[in-house]
RNA sequence: GCCGAUGUAGCUCAGCUGGUAGAGCAGCUGAUUUGUAAUCAGCUGGUCGGCGGUUCGAAUCCGUCCAUCGGCUCCA
């Protein structure tokens, strides 16, 4: 007998070989039906497999990450035998679980295949999970398993052995497919109830653009047809979050192909929502002893020739600008770094000078692939909150904890409350592509792990991802449909000093090399308003909305009333307007609600007799009437609350 | 850039298997003077993404280019 403890801590006894199934069993019937898979001892394996020895267990259902892992690998298995089925000759590259269902890579060789196929391969699929068809786990040898794809022709899986350890090689056949896997696998694939194939798309395989693009197939499934269901229809409310949806009814930005792909027009209401977001960094910087400065929108040549940006990005980058006599070459400056390195420059720096921060909303140009453009998220000109600091090696923790404790009260005004923050590291055993003194990255990578663990936050690790100049800290969040994208970044520099050769006596009297802190909070203007927005739904913060009133006379005979309530808010610095169309009370309050403006002040008969406004809040109806002092200082009030002391 | 899909009025969309376009909203004009999510009527508005081709005839079929969407690759 073995002894298997569960999650609770109860340790059961079980015979040797018990598998996840036959646990389940013994603890109930309904357990035991939706078993997906089982961790032991941190390990997540198939549900059918024995377990040999003393054990610490969690058996594994849908409401598992693990187990829903589980399924939807099993599910990308049945895919592709129903894809092989109905397309005989295809070959497969891998198919693996993502976080939002699975997708297969496949060569589908001459055979076309659309989005159109989809209903015909779901069948399928069905067809094949009501056959409740179990994964056999085989170990198998390499040359073994090489010979059964060369025999199947199918090169990629080859390409994909090569790369393993014979003696670790397991395949896994489910009817009448047979994949290299690892596994796990679930019981049977009976437990897959409702499938649905999501898009089609071309990827290289192996990720690498210069080989065969496959294409892939995404889809996803549930044990219960009522999950799907509930899956589509918050597919459905999340394309009403789309940004870009939003921005073109709430008149945030528009884009136009005569302007240029990518680049951002922001219109009125827009351009006054980013104002006040640049606003409010910016009385933060000061008080944080940043100084703001200017710089021109293109640079020389020979900037990014001393910066190594022109090696490293000048093919990729819009082609210079060129004056007519002499033939100088300029380029739209890409970032802000180099320009700031020579303000830097513009004089001598004592280490009493330090740290130096230098704070611009510098607008960038970069060539993005055309493929690559979305939205805002990922545009060809964008604004960024950069700043530069300079520093010495000593003070780079102290900076690096100013410069998250920034980004935190951003995120806090703004109730962002689920982002991933990233530190990137060196590759440990690949120190030499990267620049800069062993002991000065320890120092660096240090103070970012520490600064990060003093905040208390949830940190993801990624070594070998630190830019070839310093490591580096992104903060990423997610859009509607769960697509990451980063916004604010903090990075440290040591190769820009370098290379501008940029200076500050030390209290030895002798030159030093300071380090340089890149940092944007917001990472973008665009981008972040364009997550701002989908995490919004458009519905900002009372302090962000572009108008936070709009006063509704109720006919034309109050439109001087409502003139005069006008004047009061706007002296009082509330963004508002009159709505003074011939139209309706009910219709003005639709049209309001639509534009998402937190506040709706009906004028008329009543209010106008007493000075009063009736209020009504967006999205939550009818507050009834308040003086119009008490509404402005209830809009005050609501303000400080968001905002603090700012 | 690559793969796939899409592209009809300012917006949202209809237009079956080819017979030179239609609705609602918006806009304009007029009537109405309005009390918490759409007042009524009339009018204006489109070389059906661009360019070629097939055809007696193309929004509809074919080619190509552009843009958008979903991915891949890329992102200083």
């Amino acid at each position: 007998m073995i002894n298997i403890t569960l999650p609770d801590n109860t340790v059961r006894q079980y015979p040797e070989g018990v598998t996840g199934v036959d646990i389940a069993k013994s603890i109930s019937e309904g357990l035991a039906r939706n078993v997906l898979s089982i961790q032991v001892d941190g390990h997540v394996m198939d549900a059918t497999r024995s377990i040999t020895a003393d054990a610490r267990i969690r058996l594994l259902t849908w409401s598992d990450l693990e187990g829903k892992a589980t399924l939807w690998h099993s599910s990308a298995h049945l895919m592709a035998e129903a894809i092989e089925i109905l397309y005989p000759g295809v070959k497969f590259g891998i198919g693996p679980d993502i976080e939002n269902g699975f997708y297969y890579d496949i060569d589908f060789g001459d055979q076309a295949i659309s989005s159109d196929d989809f209903p015909k391969i779901e069948k399928k699929i069905l067809e094949l999970a009501k056959e409740k068809q179990v994964f056999i786990r085989k170990d198998i040898s390499k040359s073994e398993a090489i010979s059964y794809f060369t025999k199947k022709g199918d090169e990629y899986k080859i390409e994909l052995l090569e790369g393993l350890e014979d003696g670790q090689i397991t395949f896994y056949e489910s009817g009448r497919f047979t994949d290299l896997c690892r596994g796990p696998h679930v019981p049977d694939t009976a437990l897959i109830k409702a499938v649905k194939l999501l898009s089609i798309a071309g990827a290289y395989w192996r990720g690498d653009e210069k080989r065969k693009q496959l294409t892939r197939i995404y889809g996803i499934t549930f044990t219960k047809q009522k999950e799907l269901d509930d899956y589509l229809v918050f597919l459905e409310e999340a394309k009403k979050r789309d940004h870009r949806k939003l921005g073109k009814e709430l008149e945030l930005f528009a884009f136009s192909q005569k302007v240029g792909l990518g680049l951002p027009l922001w219109l009125p209401r827009g351009a006054q929502l980013r104002e006040r977001l640049e606003m409010f960094l910016k009385k933060v910087q000061k008080r944080g002893g940043y100084q703001q400065v200017i710089c021109p929108h293109i640079g020389n040549v020979e900037l990014y020739k001393t910066s190594g940006h022109y090696q490293k990005y000048g093919e990729s980058s819009f082609r210079p600008i060129t004056t007519p006599v002499e033939g100088e070459e300029f380029f739209l400056k890409p970032m802000n770094c180099p320009h700031h390195c020579e303000i830097y420059k513009t004089k001598p720096r004592s280490y009493r000078d330090l740290p130096v921060r230098i704070a611009e909303f510098g607008t960038v140009y970069r060539y993005e692939q055309s493929g690559e453009l979305h939205g805002l998220t990922r545009v060809r000109g964008f604004t960024q909150d950069d700043a530069h600091i300079f520093c010495t090696p000593e003070q780079v923790k102290d900076e690096f904890k100013g410069v998250m404790d920034i980004v935190m009260l951003i995120f806090k005004a703004l109730d962002f409350k689920e982002f991933i923050v990233q530190i990137s590291l060196r590759d440990p055993e690949n120190k030499d592509k990267y620049i800069g003194s062993d002991e000065n990255w320890e120092k660096a990578e240090r103070a970012i792990r520490e600064v990060a663990e003093e905040q208390g936050l949830n940190t993801v690790i990624e070594l070998g991802e630190a830019a070839f100049y310093g490591p580096k800290m992104d903060f990423m969040v997610k859009d509607a449909l769960g697509r990451k994208w980063q916004l604010g970044t903090i990075q440290v520099d040591y190769n820009l000093p370098e290379r501008f050769e940029l200076e500050y006596i030390g209290n030895d009297n002798q030159k030093h090399r300071p380090v340089m802190i890149h940092r944007a909070p917001f990472g973008s203007m665009e981008r972040f308003v364009a997550v701002l927005l989908e995490h919004t739904a458009g519905n900002f913060p009372l302090w962000l909305a572009p108008d936070q009133a709009i006063v509704l006379p109720i006919s034309e005979k109050y439109q001087d009333y409502a003139k005069k309530v006008l004047t009061l808010l706007n002296n009082s610095d509330i963004r508002a307007s009159v709505d003074d169309r011939n139209e309706k009370a009910g219709k003005k309050i639709r049209d309001a609600e639509l534009m998402k403006i937190p506040f709706m002040l009906v004028v008329g008969e009543r209010e106008e007799s007493e000075g009063t406004v009736s209020v009504r809040r967006h999205g939550k109806g009818d507050l009834g009437p308040q003086s119009i002092g008490d509404f402005i200082a209830a809009v005050q009030e609501e303000m400080h609350q968001e905002l603090g002391e700012l």
